[in-house]
DNA sequence: TATAAATCTCGACCACAGTCAACTTTATTT
DNA sequence: AAATAAAGTTGACTGTGGTCGAGATTTATA
């Protein structure tokens, strides 16, 4: 046990978080107890509620970070050379294939993003936000292009497909749309229309 | 004991919604159990679970029916007369603020509207439907008075807007916006923005 | 009206999320 | 090194959401 205190306290996190990712996958997650967890992990229960607040909160701490991980290489990855709503509808369709991919995760994460409980870890700082920024190179791209207004708000352009990206996602979560092609093209045709107003206004 | 069994059943409904909407507003959501709930209501406990899936079902039930009849009020009583962002921010608006008049409330209810679990009541035919369908007369005036292009689906007309109210709606849970004047703005300027996309390409 | 079938009611029961006071380990002071 | 303080760990315990089969009540059948 050659460890600082502060090695120890990310170990012993890590492994929390291992022990959900096994298990959740393994049971899902109504199916798998805290009690079972702490086990898996090699701690007692108690433990567990000294590193997380709530047991969603331990899906959402992996899955946030492997989302931010996802989100940031699609804005990387993706072709500067397409057109802006090319780009954007892959890094959004891209989302909703990651997020939908265990439903059963999916839904328990985007109720804890959209609608947090009081007291929740608030914004992280960063964590939402960050959201919306890794947005904000390619949206000021496509306003040197011209396929965006100057004047518009990153923060409102990205607001703009985001809100279309959680509409669509609870669509399919209520069944109002049922395929992945469904999302896909729908998204398409939202997101074209809602580009036409952000457009400059002599084009077209 | 005059009744017929579904005049009984209908009335215990009746009872438990009521029983949860003073309890539930005395106490809290979460501070209410179902014991108490059904010792208020005059039933026992097994009882509430024939009429209710779940705890939160029940709320869902009871705001669901309540916000049905407030969309349908507001979508009624909009001045015909006024633009139609005028009118569509007015009725969304007033929904933000129905929605979020009990913090508690409201967020099982997104939750539960937006993403409901595997075997909820399935969109109850009509339910999340009806939440567009009240707005396609004022889209089709819309499209009337020259203010939308005639090609537009209706159900993406209504789906881009609904999907900016909800962006709202969880800025406000997540703390991104705090103030009801902030929403308020907000929301005017993004389905401004939006409508530019969906206005007919010659006007302006 | 008597009997059978179907439906509805109930509360004891179970599993589990989350709490807490006692305890153990690590850091700090003398 | 010893004593003191601080931080971290723990599992027995509590309250509650949700289940289930036995029993009550209503409807259908004869």
């Amino acid at each position: 046990m050659c460890k600082t205190r502060e090695q120890k306290k990310a170990k012993t996190r890590k492994a929390i978080l291992e022990a959900a990712v096994h298990l959740f996958g393994k049971k899902g997650f109504d199916n798998t107890s805290i009690d079972q967890l702490a086990k898996e992990a090699g701690i007692g229960k108690g433990t567990v509620y000294t590193y997380f607040k709530t047991k969603s909160d331990i899906l959402k701490a992996f899955c946030e970070d492997e989302l931010d991980y996802v989100h940031k290489i699609l804005a990387n990855k993706t072709n500067p050379d397409s057109s802006f709503l090319e780009q954007i509808h892959t890094i959004f369709f891209a989302e909703f294939q990651y997020i939908t991919r265990n439903k059963e995760f999916g839904r328990i994460l985007m109720r804890e993003i959209l609608f947090p409980r009081e007291g929740s870890i608030k914004c992280e700082d960063i964590g939402e936000d960050d959201y919306f920024t890794m947005l904000f190179p390619i949206i000021q791209r496509a306003k040197d292009s011209g396929e965006l207004r100057e004047d518009l708000t990153p923060l409102y352009v990205a607001g703009h497909f985001y809100a279309l990206f959680i509409l669509l996602v609870s669509s399919w979560y209520s069944g109002r749309v049922e395929t992945t092609e469904e999302v896909q093209d729908g998204m398409y045709e939202l997101f074209e229309q809602t580009l036409v107003g952000l457009r400059p206004t002599k084009s077209q």
